[in-house]
DNA sequence: CTTTGTGCAAACGATTTGCAGGATG
DNA sequence: CATCCTGCAAATCGTTTGCACAAAG
């Protein structure tokens, strides 16, 4: 665990960042997990025990972060930005009913012909959004009908 | 044209929407765009001549097209919702330079396999974004060093 | 005539910014 | 020690809401 520190304060030196106690700790988090927080859950996540770090700083952390392609801003739902370290091309998955959301790896779907598109446009590159359920969500998949559609009402307005 | 008009009116209607004005006008606007309009370009296209509808009414007008189905939003940015009345399933290609955004046939890429995600996943629908160079900008691809790499300093800020 | 929509302005929430003090290299 | 970062609070910007008046059916 002290190596994974070193090796994150040689990643932000390697990049020319400043090495600080905030940035440190908001790079780690997101390292640390799968989901792909919002900057009020970084936020709580680091506060948790003790105070660490103010909005703002989670802010401009995160900007100084994406600036040097360490982390990567994903934009699944409306009205709030989600962050990810994971900035190798991959494809997200994005459960419908609890918002959930995980990366699917690249190669999953890779039959993708950028060449299908029409006459002058150049594609560069894509990614993918699969709408679905979570295994939790998933499970009572055989009483659906309740199930399934109460977000698009509440989460929706 | 006056068809079209009455096309567009039995279409609310059938739908239970009453039709006013600014809900006609909003919508026969998403209908003869191809482009995909923020909330702010609507309402300056729609007041261009004279004064049509107020920002607020957009908005709930959106609202009550996208609660029928009539209207999709897409969130392929920062900040800002944008609109589409096309809500067959599609997918977005989305210009890196000038931030055009431009549907893709549905079957353009049918081969993703949804049965390739991890087991636990049930995904219902995909969707897909490609990234690239529109007509207008791909022109001067073979100059591209400098051309490609403008907007991600000035627009990301 | 009842119900629903409109428009204005105020409220809201996520994000940005200005600035003074503090930490980093 | 010069530079860059932090944190607070105020400012911004897209979107939502409350309410009085007007229009739709």
């Amino acid at each position: 665990m002290q190596e994974q520190a070193n090796t994150i304060i040689q990643t932000l030196r390697s990049k020319g960042l400043r090495v600080t106690p905030q940035r440190f700790a908001v790079y780690a988090n997101l390292l640390s997990r799968i989901d792909h927080p919002t900057v009020e859950q970084i936020l709580t996540d680091l506060n948790k025990d003790f105070p660490v770090s103010s909005q703002a700083t989670i802010y401009s952390s995160l900007q100084a972060l994406r600036e040097v392609g360490l982390v990567r801003e994903v934009l699944l739902e409306e009205g709030v930005s989600r962050y990810d370290a994971n900035v190798q091309l991959h494809h997200h998955f994005c459960c419908q009913r609890c918002g959930a959301i995980e990366d699917i790896a690249w190669d999953t779907f890779k039959c993708i012909e950028l060449r299908n598109l029409r006459p002058g446009l150049h594609g560069e590159t894509y990614e993918v959004t699969v709408q679905g359920l979570c295994d939790a969500c998933g499970e009572g998949s055989n009483s659906r009908n309740e199930e399934v559609k109460v977000d698009s009402e509440q989460t929706d307005n």
